[in-house]
RNA sequence: GGCGCCUUGGCGGAGUGGCUACGCAGCGGCCUGCAAAGCCGUUUACACCAGUUCGAUUCUGGUAGGCGCCUCCA
């Protein structure tokens, strides 16, 4: 088990995970108003590879990542589409899991719903008024920022500096312009709400997700992530309602950096979107994953058809590696019994354990996938020049941890058609008609496989 | 205006006080009947100005530019 270090935006320093309890991670999933992004999607793509080699290394993990179900873009876009806002919601968040589940990385331990969690909400909401962090106010309920000394600590921010500037509009129903609200009474046009002490309402945004990961993980779990975009005021926010109550929260802030378009976020609200769903149709999920972590999760990280082809670019150059050098089947003879394959094996600085080992050491330091990618494509390399025995188990493996080893999957056999026409190329070629062999090569490619001939015979690879 | 981050070769993107990151693309070559795949090579990359240092892309200060958050946002 090695030591996992993350840098926590809390404290700005690198944080060893404590190997001796659970280690909980909860991260932020979208508000389901409409169909996910790429940009939504790095973060669970990361984190459910985080968690992935987390269990590698032997740390017993629980992931939880949550849809936000309630929330005024959902009662605005069910209003648009002419859809009850419920069976609005619940169609993007089945559409939401179908995308993610294109990803292929499994998913989530649990899968917490805010309209699931009202009840703890209420609960919650209602400590932080008896403890007079909070107020009702006309229904609504508030905190009072001014309550919570720490208020800030995550963003680095205080609340002298940013109590600046004149509430718009006089009829606010807060003490204070900071306070952010807990509760929202019922509106005309909202087509959902809950009894509370306070009236029929909703949960405001923030708070079930300060309930929502106390229910899956207990009280002081080890990670909170989510995008570098909610740390404020969404992260500062559930520490202040969750610590406030009295309730420790999460031990580390771990936040991904957003996806560029253009050099400028990509983000809903803008337009500059790419959806998730499309770009794996278009690129196929290998690519989109191995595009997702060709950059360190915490950095800014550029989108582009260039990108994306890049990405199934590289994807493919491994692909080609498998195809040229399968696996060993089970019992099929060890790394070590032949003693010429050893050595060679074992020569210092590239063999296959130390690039796993280089591999599994970068992941560890702060989660850095483009290191960890860079021993793959050095291995990839060695192993194309000269046989390395071991050289595809190893890649096999360290592909699973970033949930690329289909990769390494033997593809469907040619078809008999296919083959027929191989078999007919290979006579024109005896016969040294290349014309006749080239114009069938053209029609292997329009039923979809590419010839590549070796020095042991040609083979068929899917275009 | 406040807080934070960033500026690396055509593009993407790591990293380090002195040693080729890596990938993609282009170009040249090897292999091939031709391709495909693979391999080899590819013209001094670290925004600018000072400082610290034997030595800075890497540390410090400043300048310029960019991005994020401060309102919904992964």
């Amino acid at each position: 088990m090695r030591e996992v270090r993350i840098r926590d935006t809390l404290s700005g320093e690198p944080r060893a995970i404590d190997p001796t309890e659970v280690v909980g991670i909860y991260a932020c999933g979208p508000t389901v108003y409409s169909r996910i992004h790429i940009g939504n999607a790095r973060p669970f793509v990361v984190f459910s590879l985080f968690a992935r080699f987390l269990r590698s290394e032997g740390y017993s993990t629980r992931l939880v990542v949550n849809v936000t179900d309630v929330n005024d873009k959902i009662y605005a876009a069910a209003t648009a589409a002419g859809e009850p806002s419920t069976d609005f919601a619940a169609r993007m968040t089945a559409a939401y899991s179908e995308d993610t589940d294109r990803l292929g990385l499994g998913r989530p331990d649990a899968e917490p719903l805010a309209t699931e969690t009202i009840s703890g909400i209420i609960a919650l909401i209602e400590d932080l008024v008896r403890s007079e962090h909070a107020y009702a106010s006309g229904g609504d309920v508030y905190f009072r920022v001014r309550s919570f000394a720490d208020y800030g600590k995550l963003s680095n921010r205080r609340p002298e500096d940013m109590d600046q500037g004149e509430e718009a509009g006089s009829a606010s129903l807060k003490e204070n312009r900071l306070d952010f609200a807990l509760w929202k009474a019922h509106k005309e046009g909202e087509d959902s709400h809950w009894d509370s002490p306070w009236g029929p309402g909703r949960p405001a945004w923030h708070i079930e997700c300060s309930v929502m990961a106390e229910q899956e993980l207990g009280a002081s779990f080890a990670i909170h992530g989510g995008g570098s975009d909610l740390v404020f005021p969404h992260h500062e926010n559930e520490i202040a309602q969750s610590e406030a109550a009295g309730r420790p929260f999460a031990q580390i802030w771990m936040h991904n950096g957003m996806i560029e378009s253009d050099a400028a976020k990509m983000s809903k609200s803008d337009g500059n979107i790419f959806q998730l769903g499309e770009a794996l149709d278009r690129y196929g999920r290998e690519a989109v994953v191995a595009y997702l972590i060709s950059g360190h999760y915490r950095q800014p990280l550029a989108f582009g058809p260039e990108q994306m082809e890049e990405a199934a670019a590289r994807v493919e150059r491994l692909r080609n590696f498998f195809r040229g050098h399968p696996l060993r089947a089970a019992g099929e003879g060890d790394p070590g019994e032949d003693p010429a394959e050893q050595q060679r094996g074992s020569s210092p600085g590239s063999s296959p354990d130390s690039r796993l080992t280089s591999f599994r050491d970068a992941l560890a330091d702060d989660f850095n996938t483009p290191r960890a990618m860079a021993e793959v494509s050095e291995l990839v390399g060695e192993a194309n020049r000269e046989r390395v025995p071991g050289a595809p188990e190893a890649l096999r493996e360290m592909l699973e941890l970033v949930g690329l080893d289909s990769l390494a999957s033997a593809e469907g056999a040619a078809d008999s058609e296919a083959d027929a026409l191989m078999m007919e190329r290979e006579e024109a070629r005896g016969a040294r008609d290349f014309e006749r062999a080239d114009a069938i090569r053209d029609r292997l490619a329009e039923i979809g496989w590419t010839v590549r001939d070796s020095a042991d015979g040609p083979s068929l690879v899917p275009r």
